[in-house]
DNA sequence: TTGTACGCGTTATCAT
DNA sequence: ATGATAACGCGTACAA
């Protein structure tokens, strides 16, 4: 059995209580006692009982991280960047898989919460749904702990809010390739999430501003899986075989705009004058095409540390925004001209 | 405040023993009392205190999953599959990146074990090093708790390793490459730990079972980051133009066959004629370049699988064998003959 | 089958 | 500055 509280303060020749207050740091100690208490902690290697500790201050300093998928290449580092700063800081990460179906997630959090975290981080914009039932879930959660969003927006009380602004990039994207010339733009997407929407909204702000209304029959969802590359070129080239005429994609994550260039190659297209082609997310993935890809950064590593700070900040009973926007850049590689 | 078992058991009329032997599922307890506090229990969905639950049973059913990066395509994959899988059976999995540093790692565990966790999974091979005086935090953490080693092998009671045979695979890649007819094949990785040794043995292998002996200046260490695919692919240009001559690469990752697939569409090689490659991991990766990668699964989603399976074993108090390895498989693609 | 009473290892509140 | 002691909320012998 492990050493325990009172086995220290014996050995140390003094009550529990002072030990406490050399464990948590109190001023209300004589330096020679603390020094006294610290020799024996660490001669046997003493650690406090993490539940016993939990009790007597109603946390354990954890944090939940949900995802929908950790092995998504975007969230892998979102969940990574959250991680580290939160141990930075003294906090342990919890990390749930969720899926993307709502009566997982729901459920997940409910027993997430029972094992009393400090707070949820929820990342990816697949956590808000347009319809607002499916968003009670949260306004619970936030009753009990702080609810931090990663890329998406919720008003609510105790919910906050850290994304990226992904409609004015997919308008500057999209406008981008206008200035250039090309009219004909084919939009591919994959999600409807919250922010997935904001990109749409962006593209289709960006076309109309150019008096290019007929949007419909160039925005394509694609339903298919994301590392099925080929697959994805696939509904490209069927895409054309039909008869759609396009000079231009954009698309909503880099996995698909890699099946835009292989559809390009594939079919002898001069890239980016045949086919100009922009991905979302500046993943490797843009670098590992002839010709490299030009991609949006939405700047995983800002948001993250700004959803942190924030974070820390409401924990230490401060006021902070509810909602945090960064700005996207542009990163210009081969695929554009 | 929330509820307590105290008011629960008021509001049933029965006594708090009762009501935990209804929360953990006694069979002693009689049917119609049963439905009685369920009734109660839902109605305020209460939920027992994790904190005094844990000091109660000793337990939270938490694992620490230990890895040196998440957002590292192949462990965060590895780390996706463990969650989900102990998710499933119970249990709740606390993240913890370490990076490659020891003196991190160390550190690390004395914390993860302080917060009582049932088992910790060691993802990846960096944790185990071929000085042995640098694997005695595994062995102090195996007195506490059962550790569990994926994609690595380690010889200490109460350590369950489950990983690949990456000596064999790449034996058999490499030999793949020298039965085509390619004598000077490059070896080119990114890693010391356990499981790239045994890749590069297994090169070393295949190369002199063809009495091809003279391999040192054919393998080269890449020291930069892989997800700097460019630097990659001058790191090869670069060992070309010193006069470097080889006609089939193979690598310890994907991505670094990715910058070998780049340095030879740049000098108009011809693959695989002129340049064979095989990659690492049969990562999305492989499905990104024209042409396409062949290369190496090594079937993280069985390892991850067992070893779940061995560790709910092992917790369960069954004798479990201390080491499962599976095969890897050469998956071809457009990269080799 | 059910209830009582104690133990678990801390923190926190009083005294002193 | 230090010590005694009461919570904290649950599990579980043991008794009934």
């Amino acid at each position: 059995m492990a050493l325990t509280i009172y086995d220290i303060s014996k050995k140390a020749g003094v009550s529990i209580a002072t030990v406490s207050r050399v464990l948590n740091g109190s001023d209300n100690v004589k330096a020679s006692t603390r020094e006294k208490v610290m020799k024996v902690i660490e001669e046997y290697d003493y650690r406090p009982n993490a539940f016993a500790r939990g009790m007597g201050l109603h946390s354990l300093r954890t944090i939940g991280i949900l995802c929908a998928d950790s092995s998504d290449m975007y969230l892998a580092r979102a969940v990574y960047l959250l991680e580290r700063e939160l141990h930075q800081n003294g906090y342990e990460s919890l990390l749930c898989c969720t899926g993307y179906e709502l009566a997982e997630r729901k459920e997940y959090i409910r027993l997430i919460l029972s094992k009393k975290v400090d707070s949820l981080i929820l990342v990816g914009s697949h956590y808000v749904s347009d319809v607002e039932e499916e968003n009670e879930y949260i306004r619970e959660a936030a009753q009990q702990v702080p609810v931090m969003l990663m890329n998406a927006s919720y008003r609510c009380p105790n919910v906050y809010c850290t994304l990226s602004n992904d409609y004015a990039s997919m308008f500057e994207a999209t406008s981008s390739l206008i200035r250039a010339g090309i009219d004909d733009i084919l939009y591919l997407y994959d999600s409807n999430s919250y922010s997935a929407t904001r990109k749409l909204a962006g593209y289709k702000a960006a076309m109309k501003n150019h008096k290019l209304q007929n949007t419909a029959p160039l925005i394509h969802y694609y339903g298919g899986r994301t590392d099925q590359i080929n697959e994805i070129t696939a509904f490209l080239q069927d895409l054309a075989d039909r008869g759609l005429s396009f000079h231009g994609v954009i698309t909503s994550d880099d996995a698909l705009a890699i099946g835009a260039v292989k559809y390009g190659v594939q079919n002898n297209l001069r890239i980016p004058q045949d086919l100009a082609i922009i991905g979302y997310n500046n993943s490797m993935l843009t670098q590992c095409t002839v010709p490299e890809i030009t991609s949006v950064d939405n700047q995983p590593d800002k948001i993250t540390h700004q959803l942190i700070q924030t974070l820390l900040g409401v924990l230490g009973g401060e006021e902070k925004p509810a909602e945090y926007m960064f700005s996207g850049k542009l990163i210009k590689r081969q695929t554009t001209p």
